[in-house]
DNA sequence: AAAATCATGTAAGCAGTTACATGATTAC
DNA sequence: GTAATCATGTAACTGCTTACATGATTTT
C-alpha cells in the first residue's frame, strides 16, 4: 500500500471553510501544532503548487494586497471530490513516537532524581497544554452558533482536555512512586 | 538544530538490558509499536552495523544458531555513555500527526452517519488496546521483583491505561452528542 | 509437505526538517 | 528607526516506509 501525503488533505479541508492565502493556512496549521496536527513551512508552498498543477485548488492574487503580493487559494469541486474520497477511508493507524516514554523505558540508567526531573518537565509542559486548551475552548464558545465547524472544534478540544487531565492524575501518581 | 536520529538510542537502551540480535530487537520494538515507539525493519539492521563502526556496539556470531547464523549484539562502555548522554537531555518537545482528529475537524463535509463511524472505529481500536495492555500488565506484574526495568514497564502500562480509559469516556460523550 | 516463524538484509523513492533567503508593512 | 510580523519561497539533507529478496528451521 502506497503512503499518502496527508500535506495536501490539511490543505484542502482547511479551504472547505473558506479560502485563504499560504499564509492563513500556515497559522492555522500552526494552532494545530500543539495538539494533532503538524506540517512544516517547506512543505505547505510546494504543496499548494501542485494543487494548483492538478486542478485541486485555483489562486488569484488579491487586489488589495499592494506590493506585498498575497496569493489566495480556493478548493475547485474536483479537490472536494478528492477530499471527501480520502475523508471516507477508514483512519489510518498512527505511528506514535514519544520520546518521553521511550526514556522513562530506559530510566534504570539514570538516577531517581534524573528521573524525576524529567517527569516534572513532562508535567508541566502538560499543564501549559491545559492551559492554552483553556483559552481556545473560551473562544470556540464565545463565536457564532452558526459556524458548523464549531461543535467538532469543541469536541477535539474536549477530548484533549480529558486526556491532558489523565496525563497529570499519571504524573501525580508517578512522582509518588518514585519518591518512596 | 540538527535533527538527532533516535533509532540509535532505541536500540542503545535494548541492549543495556542484554545483548541481543537484531531480530530480537525487532520483536521487542514491535511490541512498543502500540503505544509510544514504533521503528521499521529497513532502519534497524543498517542502524545496527553503523553502531558497530562508531564503536557503539560489538557483535558476535552465536555458535548455538548453526547455519542460520544469528549475530549477538552488545553495548560497549563508549555506547554507554553516548545513551547516558541523550537520556539527560530534555525531552524533545514531538510533532503530533492524529490522522483521526484531522478527520474529524473536517467533519462538516461528512453525514452525521459518516462521522460516526469514524468514530466508532476508534472507539474499538482503543479497547483493544486497552485490552492488550491488561494482558502486557499481567505478565510484568508476574515476573520477578528483582528486574530492575519493571517499576517503569509498569508506571509506562498505567500511562496508557489512564489515557485509554479517558479516550473511551470521551467517546461515549462524543457519540451521545452527535446522535442528538 | 506446507505454513509459519526465525533471521537478515537492500533499493527506490517520497516524507519531512532545518536552515536559509528575500522583501513589504505595521507597531512601538 | 528598529523590531515584529506579514508573506512567500528554496536547497540540502536525513528520515522513514514499502516492497522486495533470500534462505533456514520449526510446527502442523
Amino acid at each position: 500500500m502506497a503512503r499518502i501525503n496527508k500535506t495536501q488533505f490539511a490543505v484542502l479541508g482547511l479551504l472547505t471553510r473558506k479560502s485563504m492565502s499560504g499564509y492563513d493556512i500556515k497559522m492555522v496549521l500552526e494552532r494545530m501544532a500543539n495538539f494533532y496536527w503538524s506540517e512544516s513551512n517547506a512543505q505547505l508552498y510546494p504543496m499548494l503548487k501542485k494543487l494548483e498543477q492538478d486542478g485541486m485548488v485555483t489562486s488569484s492574487i488579491d487586489e488589495s494586497s499592494g506590493a506585498r503580493q498575497r496569493r489566495i487559494y480556493a478548493i475547485t469541486p474536483l479537490g472536494q471530490q478528492f477530499l471527501r474520497d480520502w475523508l471516507l477511508k477508514p483512519v489510518a493507524p498512527s505511528k506514535q513516537r514519544e520520546e518521553f516514554f521511550l526514556k522513562l523505558q530506559f530510566a534504570p540508567n539514570l538516577s531517581t532524581e534524573e528521573t524525576l526531573g524529567h517527569i516534572k518537565q513532562y508535567q508541566e509542559e502538560v499543564e501549559d497544554r491545559l492551559q492554552l486548551l483553556d483559552t481556545m475552548m473560551d473562544r470556540v464558545q464565545e463565536e457564532l452558533v452558526s459556524n458548523k465547524a464549531l461543535p467538532f472544534a469543541e469536541l477535539i478540544l474536549e477530548h484533549y482536555q480529558m486526556l491532558f487531565q489523565a496525563k497529570l492524575a499519571w504524573c501525580e501518581r508517578a512522582m509518588k512512586k518514585l519518591n518512596v
